[in-house]
DNA sequence: GTGAAAGCGCTAACAC
DNA sequence: GTGTTAGCGCTTTCAC
């Protein structure tokens, strides 16, 4: 018993005098009216502060102006409200201005696969879908509705899926990797997470084509997200008992600073020793001392490509190509080596 | 024409060989049917995999199981994707995950006022409403057209509005002071934000009333939220030279960080000279040096508070009262002196 | 150029 | 107990 009941098409109709169809189509710029009464509707429909109910249009099978969000990243995280996973904080807010923008609604919705399904959840117009994983289930299930959906970062083992947007991450890996031969790195070994995303595949794929172009062994390390920074320190024992690499570039910004603090209590110096990065910038990384250099995504600019995407497909172009934003690296102590020590 | 063509009620009621409204009454427990129908008409649609088509019963005049959220702190910011703003990054996903649990769908709607407003704004059940101002523009549309809401904080100029539920302002604020006394402070000056929400007009009111109490002259000062760091450490300047007080009290951590900074800057020295504490926890706060102590507010609670009152309201419930969480102050460098020091 | 009428999927009177 | 039916507000044929 929610709904308003407030000015409907009818109110507008009557005092126009005119009939509801031709309010609809004044509206909607349909059918054939003169100028004249064009004009006429539409100004006593401003005049009344009308708006047309979005669940009667909705139910008349046109659009609802409104998209869902699903953030796969913290679904896997288990923690809708994380600390230090700035990126996932600041995209739903750049998603949400950057809807609104555009007269987009934003619904947020935590996990489609678990039941019950808030209410409105099959009735949005698309999806944007962060960080699916191989054979994730709210894709599938998105397809089997045949909902349209983008996703921020592509789908991993569906070359062919290209409705997606993300920062480059090839680009990006390698502008990390060289820095750190820069610095002088040439053993660099790599923590990435565990969750199947093409985040963490796609930095993999990377790291494993650099290390073989130079010809140096690999040394993957894997991680869980969710282990957050006490399991980074974790893992910096079996770094250690593996031989300190000359750099390590953990995928996430909390792996990153639990490693470093991890390396430093076994008396590994950062970054005199082994120099530290990160692939995605957050607080810890920031805030660690020394400072751990890292990638700065672009959620804003990913969000908005990836609703103008999402418009393109909903108005039922199909040419829809996968846009790349950039990120930027930042240096900070962590990678940067006095002269005397190169 | 993005909307979904599943099952419907028809398919549903066709497949158990009854009518739409034996459907309907199996699934909503409603009108007078045998318990074997009910039991029958629920096992043909859950094996179909029926959900009824949330728009068609929102048109009907139910409820649509989605509340909206619009964030008026971070629309007087202008900005949607702000550093440093914890709590209202935490409490967008602390809502969303609330909501989830309940089985709503949470909207998030940057600014009610704006137009035009997106399509799905006035179907919302209800809304939540963060730090509304002194005769808020969205307040009053919402209670124009009757939409029921709730707010994180209470609506100032309103003592009589309850559907209210905030961290206990009241308390908080007198927890930091009486914190920032105990460590020696007797002048102790306030710097607030110039929205003209509860958090900024409650914790005026409890520091006045504290100066009153103990004889000495306020020292209030007003900084507008935008202003951020570098508004903090421009103010610096003019506390200086009003005479540094014993202690600074920044409602946000942005400020804090920023007077710290500038009081550093012109030689005063944290915790030594004066001290410095936050209303607001945030990374700015946790990683200034010295790191400042703050108020950790608790979004997660508040939330499910928050959501637990909208309910109630939508269901009908009007014995509503306002429910109050508690922050944890966390002590840090910025008000921590040596001994030797008092 | 304009309007009457059907119907989207559902709920709730009201017959039977 | 169960089914028929009238809408909710809107878009969209299709007559006029």
């Amino acid at each position: 018993m929610a709904r308003t009941r407030g000015i409907t098409i009818k109110d507008v109709a009557r005092r126009a005098g005119v009939s509801i169809t031709a309010v609809s189509h004044a509206l909607n710029d349909k059918g054939t009216l003169s100028a004249a009464t064009r004009e006429h509707i539409r100004g006593v429909a401003d005049e009344m502060g009308y708006t047309a109910d979005a669940l009667a249009r909705g139910l008349r099978s046109s659009t609802m102006g409104a998209v869902g969000l699903v953030l796969r990243s913290l679904d896997a995280l288990g923690d809708y409200a994380p600390a230090g996973v700035d990126v996932f904080e600041r995209f739903v807010g750049a998603a949400a201005s950057q809807a609104l923008a555009r007269g987009l609604s934003l619904m947020l919705v935590p996990d489609l696969t678990r039941v019950p399904v808030p209410p409105l959840t099959f009735s949005m117009d698309g999806y944007i879908v962060t960080n699916p994983h191989v054979d994730d289930p709210v894709i599938a299930l998105l397809e089997q509705r045949g909902i349209r959906y983008v996703t921020y970062g592509g789908v991993p083992g569906r070359p062919d899926f290209r409705h997606w947007a993300s920062e480059d991450d090839a680009a990006s890996a390698r502008l990390v990797l060289s820095h750190l031969q820069a610095a002088g790195a040439r053993s660099i070994a790599l923590v990435r997470g565990t969750d199947p995303n093409a985040w963490n595949l796609d930095h993999q794929d990377v790291y494993l084509q650099w290390c073989a172009e130079r010809h140096v062994p690999p040394r993957l390390y894997e991680l869980p997200e969710r282990a957050g920074v006490d399991g980074g320190a974790a893992l910096a024992g079996r770094i250690v008992d593996d031989g300190v690499p000359e750099a390590v570039f953990c995928l996430t910004g909390r792996h990153a600073a639990g490693v470093q603090q991890g390396l430093m209590a076994r008396g590994v110096r950062v970054p005199e020793h082994t120099m530290v990065a990160a692939g995605s910038d957050s607080e810890h990384a920031r805030n660690s001392r020394p400072a751990i250099s890292a990638l700065e995504l672009n959620p804003v600019e990913s969000a908005g490509a990836l609703l103008d995407l999402l418009q393109a497909l909903i108005a039922g172009e199909d040419t829809v190509a996968p846009r790349r934003t950039k990120a930027r690296f930042r240096p900070r102590a962590s990678t940067r080596r006095q002269p005397a020590a190169r």
